[in-house]
DNA sequence: TTTTATCATCGTAATATTGCAATATTACAT
DNA sequence: ATGTAATATTGCAATATTACGATGATAAAA
């Protein structure tokens, strides 16, 4: 009991669910904007930006990017992550399939 | 510790990951496509359709109409729960907004 | 090589979510 | 009013998530 129970859906709706997940924390959705403003993107000014702990970020970020929605690049001593724009538009399109499917039929 | 820092977020961040912590359990998502699908849509039928028991999927449509994703009417002896589109057009826009002011500056 | 800075991992406590059995409520038919 | 079918609520166990301190790993600088 208690943990979700995967194996009883169709393959594209736990596809939607797993990538909603990543942006259904508000520091995720944080570090995402703010990623995408920077022209440096290192892992301790996010720190710095959003009031959460080092650690904290990092777990965040692992599930960012474990999502593939980053690529990382090493600039000097510090981790510089970039998005991965591709992955993130076939996203995009991806709950955008789902939004457009979807149609109200009765009442 | 353990739960989320909501009061360190701007609005518009806190708001894109309530929308998608909706889609972020496969039940849910199955849930709202089976609705959108169905001519009629009797709570019972769901459980039907799904592997999960009543109280469960009852569960998950309180999470769904409680974001303002449902009006229910009812017909005869059950319920019946129907996509409120509008709202579900707004979510799509909310999200489709984020992913539009995102880009890729470095690497 | 030692220090320093940066980021990852581990361990753990607090909290949230998921799922279901038991029970309550609701709406309708009789 | 009473019975019945459909849905909601409650209470609880199992699991997942969130957050952080302590510690480890790595790379540049001193």
């Amino acid at each position: 009991m208690g943990a979700t129970k995967l194996d009883i859906y169709d393959q594209n709706i736990t596809d939607i669910a797993m990538i909603a997940k990543v942006f259904a924390h508000p520091a995720r959705v944080a570090i995402l904007q703010y990623i995408s403003n920077q022209e440096a993107c290192i892992c301790n000014d996010i720190v710095d930006e959003i009031g959460l702990a080092q650690p904290t970020i990092s777990q965040h970020l692992k599930v960012i990017n474990d999502a593939g929605l980053l690529h990382g690049n090493y600039k000097g001593k510090s981790l510089c992550y970039c998005l991965n724009i591709d992955r993130f538009k076939a996203f995009q399109e991806l709950l955008n399939s789902f939004f457009n499917t979807t149609q109200t039929n009765c009442c």
